[in-house]
RNA sequence: UCCGGGUUAGGGUAGUGGUUAUCCUUCAGCCUUGUGGAGGCUGAGACGCGGGUUCGAUUCUCGCACCCGGACCCA
């Protein structure tokens, strides 16, 4: 026996069906968008990640030097690549460009609840557009995909924030203020004792008078009196972008998910505009869901044309998002399902395999006997797998040329004349032929 | 990396410094080549790994691995 590696997981036919399920609703709510599926490698160079986020952060990769002496990682999110990808075809791309794609990816973390080392995202990102309107997008895309896996404004909020009010808040204070560290400190806010809170903000530079001014001014309600105070225009700018995405949002249908929250930050640099998070409404699930927001100068970092960007990032295995579904008892049922269990007696393999085939040519989940088995045994396995119906080929029912199609569920059965079956019928069960 | 709690058949469990480790379930085969989710019989399957103490360790002890939480971090 082996032990895995931690921070990894197995999963089983039955809980992937309901993993399964997930995927393909959030990725067909994708499609509904337009978004277009792309694929990405697992391994990137090790500096696309340095240099963009510090050398800190090789502590939190799976890196390593391949045997051609590459510095290479196992990819940590999905972010870069797809900024690569755009700034190799620029030019060849029309905008927007709306990509989607749902992939492992791998953080060398301690694992905790709905955390592990090895987790599935659906990164869905627009670029090309500064509008409100893609901002907007993101979110109805987002709150369309949890609503279609069941969940409904009881269960989740999104909350809405902007970077450049917490940032131009900051720089409105007469004093030498660390912007990231004072976001880093808003971005806790929620977690943390408030005198620790107030600690770090004057750490960043702020006095005291100056932090619970700070802190009031993000518990607003009332977006211009954040202009008011501040006075600038990036602020001024900033509160009109953030109405204008929550107007859109209110067009697109799902302004009732969102929330304003100003003490959202997210905790990432690159992040510029409007940023978001998913919460569990009832909060069990402790921590951030996923989130998502503006990054429009990544591009351009990255050696591109200046291309403003945004996103969001569901996790939709080994994350917090199966929490939430199953909190809300909204998870898909972790179970086997097939169609029909095509059941041999005797030498009737001829006519049972032919039934087999035509119900898989219908699209039909079919199973028959590969093991040699007795009567019984192979009913317990059609249970077993949750079989609809059952088809009983025999030599008893050929000898009169029929034959049986049972209902697992009732056990009620009734015989078919072989040469008709399954005809044109697409997915024939008991009922019809009751 | 750190802190707390865990680990006995596939799943759930009982128990013990000393014979063949308990029970339920599961799985496989058979009764059963014509009726499963019922029953009977037979069988399979576990003390996470390594060191130490001991005549003897699944039990005590130390280390490691993995699991569940939490801190840090959060892309």
């Amino acid at each position: 026996m082996y032990d895995g590696i931690k921070g990894f997981r197995d999963f089983y036919p039955a809980e992937m069906a309901a993993h399964r399920e997930v995927i393909d609703t959030v990725e067909d709510t994708a499609q509904q968008y337009g978004f277009r599926e792309i694929a990405t490698p697992a391994l990137e160079e090790t500096r696309l990640y340095v240099e963009k986020s510090g050398e800190e952060i090789v502590e939190d990769l799976y890196s390593f030097e391949d045997q051609g002496g590459r510095d290479v990682a196992l990819t940590p999110e999905l972010t870069p690549t797809v900024a690569r990808m755009v700034v190799a075809k620029q030019q060849a791309l029309a905008k927007p460009i709306k990509w989607y794609s749902t992939r492992p990816f791998w953080r060398y973390e301690e694992p905790q609840q709905g955390r592990f080392r090895e987790f599935y995202q659906t990164n869905v990102d627009i670029f090309g557009s500064e509008e409100p309107e893609a901002d907007a997008e993101i979110l109805a895309f987002a709150a369309d995909a949890l609503t279609n896996l069941g969940l409904d404004a009881e269960d989740f909020d999104f909350r809405v924030s902007h970077r450049d009010i917490l940032g131009g808040l900051l720089e409105a204070f007469d004093a030498d203020i660390d912007t990231r560290a004072a976001i880093r400190a808003v971005d806790k806010s929620e977690k943390i004792e408030e005198a620790e809170y107030y600690d770090l903000l004057t750490d960043s530079g702020l006095s005291y008078e100056q932090a619970e001014q700070f802190d009031d001014l993000l518990a607003t309600d009332d977006l211009g009196e954040l202009t008011d105070f501040a006075g600038t225009d990036r602020v001024a700018d900033a509160v009109e972008n953030l109405q204008a995405v929550l107007d859109a949002a209110e067009d697109f249908g799902v302004r009732e998910y969102c929330t304003l929250s100003l003490e959202t930050a997210r905790g990432l640099d690159y992040y510029t505009g409007v940023v978001f998070e998913c919460f569990d409404s009832v909060g069990e699930v402790s921590r951030a869901v996923f989130g998502g927001g503006r990054y429009d100068d990544l591009i351009e970092s990255f050696g591109g044309q200046p291309t403003p960007a945004v996103g969001v990032a569901p996790g939709v295995m080994n994350s917090t998002l199966p929490l939430l579904l199953q909190r809300a008892g909204v998870w898909p049922e972790e179970e086997l399902s097939t169609d029909y269990y095509v059941l041999q007696v005797g030498d009737t393999r001829p006519v049972a395999a032919r039934i087999a085939r035509e119900l898989r040519q219908e699209g039909n989940v079919v199973e028959t006997d590969v093991s040699d088995r007795s009567f019984g045994a192979q009913l317990d396995y059609a249970d077993s797998i949750n079989a609809e119906t059952a088809i009983i080929v025999g030599e008893r029912d050929l000898e009169d040329d029929e034959i049986t199609v049972k209902d697992m569920a009732s056990g009620e059965q009734v015989q078919v004349p072989v040469d008709s079956f399954p005809g044109d019928r697409g997915r024939p069960t008991y009922d019809d032929f009751d």
